[in-house]
DNA sequence: CCACTGGTTTGATATGCATCAAATTAAAAT
DNA sequence: ATTTTAATTTGATGCATATCAAACCAGTGG
């Protein structure tokens, strides 16, 4: 395939989503609503090299190794970003279908066919 | 400006966000990181007449009338909808600019550059 | 004025989670 | 082997928050 469509579910305007989709898109959404994990993803994502190891994360925070560890484990328990050792160190990198899911849920809700 | 536009700020993947952008982001994202509060946007979102009634939501969950009135509450801190009394009863709706701006926020991601 | 219905606010509780220190694993270097 | 550096895991702590019961506010109708 070659579109690989990344629109895998309904947004969330088109018609009232149910317990379950909205437990596992809660899910997707809280590993993203947090401030440090935001600048992460942004930091790996916006990354010219595609890819960004763990020792630059962590020094752009004023936090410690084991949080920004636990913080990159969240995102890729969730998908949305995958990590690979290469000698001494680690690198992270996007996964573009994951995050994709989460910018189609809202747009639709931004014109409203009754306004 | 006449656009008032959507686009506010930079989406995720153009370059790294600062702390004070990710603070505010995630303040966003929390009030959506919920299956509850998910339903309910999406109920009210979908509802053809634009606007829905606090009867019907509450009805709808298998949840006491304050916890319904305590999301929607974080919904409307958060911008998401805005909701008016009208005699017995209390109606709200979607505010389109600030979900508009969730979506807007991951969609670059899905196609980076470099892949 | 007094009841009744719809919603919100307040207070209490219990669970979740962000953070750090200490211990642990993994690879490289001496 | 021992040491050193990189990163994760574990355990503990303190704060945030989802939920409910009770009290409260706002209309409506006897």
């Amino acid at each position: 395939m070659t579109t690989t469509s990344v629109q895998c579910c309904a947004p969330i305007a088109v018609e009232p989503i149910d317990e379950v989709a909205a437990a596992e898109l809660a899910v997707l959404l809280k590993a993203v609503a947090d401030p440090v994990r935001l600048r992460l993803l942004s930091m790996i994502g916006s990354h010219s090299a595609g890819e960004v190891c763990v020792c630059d994360l962590t020094s752009a925070f004023n936090l410690t190794a084991p949080t920004i560890s636990h913080h990159l484990k969240v995102l890729r328990t969730a998908g949305l970003i995958e990590c690979e050792r290469r000698g001494t160190w680690v690198y992270y990198w996007i996964v573009p279908q994951a995050v994709a899911r989460l910018g189609t849920l809202f747009t639709p809700l931004a014109q409203p066919a009754t306004v």
